[in-house]
DNA sequence: CGGTTGATATCGATTGTCTATATTGAATGC
DNA sequence: GCATTCAATATAGACAATCGATATCAACCG
């Protein structure tokens, strides 16, 4: 099994799909909600968050646009494109069956 | 996101475990179980299968004993392990943890 | 005796996360 | 204003686990 903090590989998309459902962010706010809302059960560590970003941006199911904060840095705001939305149900769909299917191995006997 | 019949990295070990708590088995019989509970969610390879029971045996979770059949055929039954009944436990509760913090991230806006 | 089947085994490819390191540009300190 | 620090993005390389493909072996079948 996963170390504790170690995100099980595939789950990380769902992750930022959902995230970038609710509002669009950048690379490393997407990062800090995650680790925030599961309290640091999950810790994204840049060098899995970037990679994923690309992955999903090549795949067309975020877009990326460089833009500056009010503090004045430069950051590579994402949203969800509508194939993104397509596929954040897809994965949701997916992740309640994997749960089922594992809730049934370890609950039947 | 997996296939529909991939098996989550870090998970077979948990679904091994647990079928092997109910009573020993060997390989192909615990692959069998898993499939036929998940009904077809979980289709566990020989490729995945034969490697982790390796790795479980190695790590001292479960041991294999040659034996044979009714019908003759010669096979490796498995049991657990003092050691991997513990470990079983552990990977219950780091699931849960898993899915716990999964759900809090597709739940919480 | 040749072919099929069931069970175990292993190799190489693939994929995604992690650690570590690099780069960039802006704010900060003195 | 120059050096330092810092926040954000990026990437290379290591690593681990699953998968597809292939192999072996023994029993059974016809």
């Amino acid at each position: 099994m996963a170390q504790p903090t170690e995100i099980l590989k595939g789950t990380l998309a769902l992750l930022i799909l959902r995230t970038l459902e609710l509002e669009p962010r950048h690379g490393v706010s997407i990062a800090d909600r995650i680790e925030q809302i599961t309290k640091g059960t999950f810790s994204v560590k840049a060098g899995s968050l970037f990679p994923a970003l690309h992955r999903l941006e090549q795949e067309g199911f975020i877009t990326g646009e460089w833009s500056v904060t009010d503090a004045g840095r430069r950051v590579k705001s994402y949203r969800l494109t509508t194939a993104g939305r397509q596929q954040l149900i897809a994965e949701k769909k997916q992740w309640a069956r994997i749960v089922s299917a594992v809730g049934l191995v370890l609950d039947t006997d």
